[in-house]
DNA sequence: CGATTATTGTAACGGGCGTTACTGACGTTA
DNA sequence: TAACGTCAGTAACGCCCGTTACAATAATCG
């Protein structure tokens, strides 16, 4: 056999096209989450034995968090420079929603975030790797108040709007269409959720609501 | 030492008290989830050997399930009753959603909801318990759904709300609260989510949006 | 061509899991 | 009091987990 990626250095070049791997053992941990993936479920899905995958990623935790990089930048940084770029707040949001509802049942298995429900619950000694996802978990957040943020310096949201509080509720309802479809719900009815998202949105030149209340 | 609970049958009586040690069990499912919790922790929070453990409720499945049943009816029972007997919809769906942030942050350590997370990712042999707690997550939508349905014939929201996706709406937003609380967001914070979402819900007297889309 | 270096497949390791024999202790019944 | 039935504690079972020796193989370097 050949190597599959060109090798400048000595010894056996290794004959399995690592990214390739990489992304058979990310959908395993999407459809199963970290700890109920086995590394004998992952050799299986790379076509490789354990020591090869050891070799090459290391151990479970570091192929997991590789995984999820790959996942990131494969399924979520369109999504998210959407919601950046697009100039209308509700036109952003709505896509950036909609886009979601896409990605989060993009695999035939019922999948959900990866990021979301990868170490929903974990031992304790997988603390590492749960830390490590709950920041990318904030990291949605931050995106979300910094387009709001722009929103309301551009006027499309009104004076004292709460905006990290707007930004944690769509950071909410975004975690919570993970379990929607973890539990198997339809792209359509997904999106359909993402669209009545949008009533969270005040309209600016409506008063800004001083305690979030409405009128009774 | 004396058996705890009054005996009629014959044999030797128990010495510890099942209710306190199904409650100490639960205590460890919910901060843990299902998988996570060991027999072994299970039983040094419920002060009794496996043998004991095997004896008074069966083995994992069963006492998880039994710890599932109690955590409804001590945590659940109530805010859900409060959401069908408070007539004012947008009080009821308020108070709701402030319970459940106080239901979500109760225990100590990081918790959510034991229903949503308990089984977040687990093996396939745990297959059983994850469909049980999956019908149990419809229950609460259906809460929701029959709730908007009174509400409409109330007079409550415009005419031609689709309170579907409205109940599929916040019962995603509840179950991102779950999520929330599990990465230590704290109880304030939930409620302040919880104010917010009552935007969600349309003012009955202004015409129901046709196809959700908000004036451009 | 040897020498070196990395990868490969087989097979196994220690450890922790859920679960259960087994033996002795205890309270009820006849 | 003697027989019976259930519970308690110790210790172990089989299984599967993540991980790794080990020897064989295949490429590059001098």
């Amino acid at each position: 056999m050949t190597a599959i990626t060109s090798h400048r250095s000595k010894g056996r070049p290794r004959t399995f096209d690592r990214a390739q791997a990489l992304h058979s053992a990310l959908e395993v941990f999407w459809k199963r989450g970290y700890e109920p993936a086995t590394m004998g479920e992952l050799c299986s899905a790379m076509g490789i034995n354990p020591p090869s995958l050891y070799a090459a990623f290391g151990n479970k935790a570091s192929l997991f968090m590789e995984a999820v990089e790959h996942y990131e930048t494969t399924y979520w940084a369109a999504p998210w420079r959407l919601l950046d770029e697009e100039p209308n707040l509700r036109v952003a949001v709505g896509r950036f929603m909609t886009e979601a509802a896409a990605v989060l049942t993009s695999l035939d298995a019922p999948c959900g975030c990866m990021v979301v429900l990868g170490t929903a619950n974990v031992s304790p000694e997988a603390q590492d790797v749960h830390d490590a996802l709950r920041a990318l978990r904030e990291v949605s957040r931050t995106n979300f108040r910094k387009r709001f943020e722009r929103a309301l310096d551009a006027g499309d949201l009104p004076l004292g709007t709460d905006v990290a509080t707007l930004a944690s509720t769509f950071n909410t309802l975004l975690q919570g269409l993970s379990v929607q479809a973890r539990d198997g719900a339809a792209r359509a009815e997904l999106e359909r959720i993402a669209e009545a998202s949008l009533a969270l949105l005040p309209h600016a030149g409506s008063g800004a609501p001083a305690d979030g209340r409405g009128r009774p």
